[in-house]
RNA sequence: GCCGAUGUGGCUCAAUUGGCAGAGCAGCUGAUUUGUAAUCAGCAGGUUAACGGUUCGAGUCCGUUCAUCGGCUCCA
């Protein structure tokens, strides 16, 4: 088959080829990692075998300067630098990451950020001198020679960890050789805009075992303006930090007597009650019923459910008259023990029982992170009592329930699979057979999905879904956890039609995840500006003078008749003032109330929405924002003016 | 837990080489009675996270602890 090019030379290849294959044969090794290629004008994958004859186009990275390949060079160019500062100092790795490079380095004297100036001025020397990037191939035998004289162990220890046929490449730029798979751009000269972002400590090969090297973080962009708007959104996303806005907002708040315990604040008691109200809605039209079980139980029980075994380094534990006690890290045992409280027929399955749990886990002190890492909070928990023919349809009821909340909220989210941990209870066979349960309803409803290989909880295996936020990290909120091993290590039973014994299957599942976390990840998406029947204050009505509280008195009291929450700004301050705080404060309506307004029994509505809204008289208002809230509707927000 | 940084009135931040702890906002009091994002004046508020050390003298230097922040490992 014959393969022309886009420079208009031709290949033949007598058998068929992948599209990497051909890229390096043209480029002897340049277009590894490349990211795709083109076969008449279409985009393929790389590994898209080619069999006939074509036009190819390869878009190496080298070729199109991508994003990857400038950070990856930037890398290169840092850890140049480094070297050129600091000879003593050993390379550990350089990858491009999602949103920038780093490099791990392990350094005698610390480095802090003080040092950044100056590294980034040797950085633009080196990209300056306009150094090539010249690939070259060693032996195994050779390449480790050569980093055992550079003085680089880390280097010496991944050229040993890497399989016995493998390429062992190197990339130069003048006097600076790394080991490197590539692609890399031509020269140090493409790289036109970078910045050193921050520095962090990362284990030797993700290992908490190993030794803590020191992460420098940088990114890099084709172009400065590219750059500029990146640090830009950074900037916006920190005034959407909800620990900020938690405590601008009167949310919640944390103290030094209870590290990673959250305390709710009366605002935030509202925002949490009201979110909690819609979940019972739901959850009770669905078929659910709710329980509450004790926060503290024998430990006994514990020991029973396999969370003594497999979770205790995360527990709470006291002894309480000789009795061994344990501060539930999960809700499922107390489940059991009100499912085990009296026999069930088959009639009753499925059965849901729901559970607002306060779970308590002693996390890392380094894990935590305002709300969004607690060391305690509430999960949105229920636990079902399924017969095995009931998973598949019991898993979609679930996924329809959850998707329904997530569309409520306007996330998006994606669909993880994961299978089997190292550290499990039960037979492998029941893991198959539950893990092709959760593949089996997710495939049926055409959910997209990726395989999280042994992620799983160790009592079962999960489906796990993940909002984005609006930094664009994703958390994991919703997971359904199908379980064979609790209802037998409790020997659960429910009577058949055929009034035999059988055991039921347990399904774990929540919606919100953490409610806590959840609230953290609305307050980001929202940067504060919940939706009406989210807002801790709804209405604030502000009157232009004192001569004017009588009539705003009467229009307050109205709308709290009505169930809003309203409040009465009467101080002695003038209109522009009471506007900018209760805008400050993101209260969705505010009425204006004067002369005007008191002469016609009228109110001027100035909204978040869409700022003045003209006049009302107080039952149209009410009628309006009622409405609103009643529907849980949430109303676009006008961009901010300042 | 590990690496690095940080910790000053309720909040946001100042305080030269170690030399009298300050400001704005918020709070309180008074004046102002205001029409769509900040009216004026006065008052009060701090054992500089805690403990220990060096020094004539420590917010500042050193040590320990605690907490927070950015990561790593973990994770809802």
């Amino acid at each position: 088959m014959k393969v022309t090019l886009k420079d208009g030379s031709v290949r033949e290849y007598s058998e068929p080829k992948t599209v990497i294959e051909i890229a390096e044969d043209i480029s002897a090794g340049l277009a590894r990692n490349t990211c795709a290629g083109e076969v008449n004008g279409e985009r393929v994958d790389l590994r898209t075998t080619i069999s006939e004859d074509c036009t190819l186009n390869i878009l190496t990275a080298d070729t199109k300067g991508g994003l990857a390949t400038i950070r990856h060079t930037a890398s290169h160019v840092l850890a140049q630098a480094l070297k050129r500062l600091y000879p003593e100092i050993q390379l550990a790795i350089g990858p491009s990451v999602d949103d920038g490079f780093y490099y791990d380095v392990d350094s005698a004297t610390p480095l802090t950020t003080d040092d950044f100036e100056k590294i980034e001025a040797e950085m633009k020397k080196i990209i300056k001198e306009d150094l090539k990037l010249e690939r070259f191939e060693l032996s195994r035998e050779e390449a480790i020679k050569f980093f055992k004289e550079k003085n680089e162990p880390y280097k010496v220890q991944l050229i040993e960890d890497l399989p016995e046929d493998a390429v062992i490449s190197l990339y130069k730029q003048g006097e600076f050789t790394d080991l490197c798979a590539g692609p890399h751009l031509v020269s140090t000269k493409g790289v036109k805009a970078f910045k050193l972002m921050k520095l962090a400590g990362a284990y030797w090969r993700g290992d908490s075992k190993n030794k803590m090297l020191t992460r420098i973080y940088g990114t890099a962009f084709a172009k400065k303006a590219d750059l500029d708007e990146y640090l830009y959104i950074l900037e916006e996303a920190k005034k959407r930090d909800h620990r900020k806005i938690g405590k601008e907002m009167g949310l919640f708040m944390f103290t030094d007597e209870g590290p990673g315990f959250p305390f709710f604040l009366p605002n935030g008691m509202i925002l949490r009650n009201e979110l909690m109200k819609y979940w019972r809605e739901v959850h009770y039209a669905n078929g659910y019923q709710e329980i509450e079980t004790p926060v503290m139980l024998d430990r006994n029980l514990w020991i029973t459910s396999g969370h003594w075994d497999h979770y205790k380094d995360n527990m709470y534990s006291t002894t309480i008259d000789d009795q061994p006690f344990c501060i539930k890290p999960m809700n499922c045992p107390g489940s059991i023990l009100v499912y085990k409280m009296q026999p069930h027929s088959y009639k009753e399955l499925p059965m849901r029982l729901a559970e607002v749990g306060l779970v308590h886990r002693h996390e890392a002190s380094g894990a935590l992170h305002g709300l969004m890492r607690v060391r305690c909070f509430h999960q949105d928990d229920a636990h079902e009592f399924v017969a095995p023919d009931q998973i598949e349809a019991e898993i979609e009821h679930i996924v329809k329930l959850i998707n329904k909340f997530y569309e409520k909220f306007e996330f998006k989210y994606t669909v993880e699979l994961s299978t089997m941990p190292e550290d499990h209870m039960g037979s492998d066979e029941d893991w198959e057979n539950a893990t092709n349960g959760l593949k089996n309803a997710l495939e049926k409803m055409g959910i997209p999905y990726e395989i999280n290989e042994g992620d799983g909880a160790f009592y079962g295996p999960k489906i796990d879904f993940h909002l984005e936020d609006c930094l664009k990290r994703t958390w994991q909120c919703g997971t359904i956890q199908l379980d064979f091993q609790l209802p037998h290590n409790f020997d659960l039973k429910y009577i058949g039609a055929d009034g035999e014994e059988h055991q039921p299957v347990m399904i774990h599942r929540v919606v919100f995840g953490s409610v806590e976390r959840f609230i953290g990840i609305l307050t980001e998406n929202y940067a504060g500006k919940f939706p009406t029947w989210l807002s801790p204050v709804q209405v604030r009505v502000l009157p232009i003078s004192d001569k004017f509280s009588d009539y705003a008195k009467k229009v307050t009291d109205k709308i709290k008749a009505a169930g809003i929450r309203v409040e009465m700004d009467e101080r002695a301050e003038k209109i522009g003032f009471k506007i900018r705080e209760a805008t400050l404060q993101r209260v969705p309506y505010m009425l204006v109330v004067g002369a005007k307004e008191q002469e016609s029994e009228m109110v001027s509505v100035r909204s978040r929405y869409e700022g003045d809204e003209g006049s009302k008289t107080v039952d149209e208002f009410i009628e309006a924002v009622s409405a609103e809230i009643r529907d849980r509707v949430r109303r676009e927000e006008k961009p901010a003016e300042k």
